[in-house]
DNA sequence: AAATTACATCAAATAATTTTGATGTTAGGA
DNA sequence: TCCTAACATCAAAATTATTTGATGTAATTT
């Protein structure tokens, strides 16, 4: 049951934007596991779940599930090669939501 | 039953940072209404919760708990002034969390 | 071809968040 | 003092998100 927002008179430059869209990536780095897996793609550029498994602490099932809500936000992206799945960060999409404050703290690489 | 994240080892430069912290402000950007209650206080610079429900279609307990959700955030601000309380932006925080693209959008006083 | 590795997906259980309507509190006015 | 307006808070109900363990699938190895 999605309700609607309403939107706001067309004096507001946000008037048709997407609230949808953000709330979407806002829910996506709203969540400490995420948050740590955004961090190791961050140190390590490019990371197949079998790495990031012993890594992170976390069963295999959820650790996909948490990738999957990261994908679908269009933060990370995904590249099959062969049998493996290498997960990296959408830094563009990223940077364009993060400040650069905060790009430095999960980011590193971009400091 | 609150689940401690592991940090990651110290040539990490976010492993000492509260994932928490962001977590909570992530969360409480990650909300469509609260989005538009954010895009509001914007427009306005500060108002009353009694401003507010007439424009935001909302019974007055949810918008109460949605300006305690940004508030907790750091979010926003309140001061009290006779009967009404009056909500502002803390323009700062939210600087320092979004990129100035999504400043642009949601903060439109900004651009 | 069978077995194994590297995942994704699914359904059920659990947990967290949001919504609602009722009630509480405080300040100001009659 | 009593009444009302302007909120906040509370507890129950509804909704949504997360976790878990099992199962499915495709590629690779033997």
């Amino acid at each position: 049951m999605k309700k609607e927002i309403p939107l706001l008179n067309n004096m507001n430059p946000a008037a048709n934007t997407d609230f949808e869209k953000y709330e979407q990536k806002f829910k996506a780095l709203a969540d400490q596991q995420r948050l740590q897996i955004i961090n190791i793609l961050a140190l390590k550029e490019s990371v197949c779940v079998c790495d990031l498994t012993p890594i992170i602490d976390m069963p295999q099932s959820k650790l996909s599930y948490h990738l999957k809500i990261l994908l679908e936000a269009d933060l990370i992206q995904k590249e099959k090669r062969g049998t493996w799945n290498y997960y990296s960060l959408n830094v563009k999409e990223l940077k364009g939501l993060l400040s650069d404050q905060l790009c430095c703290v999960f980011l590193p690489s971009c400091c």
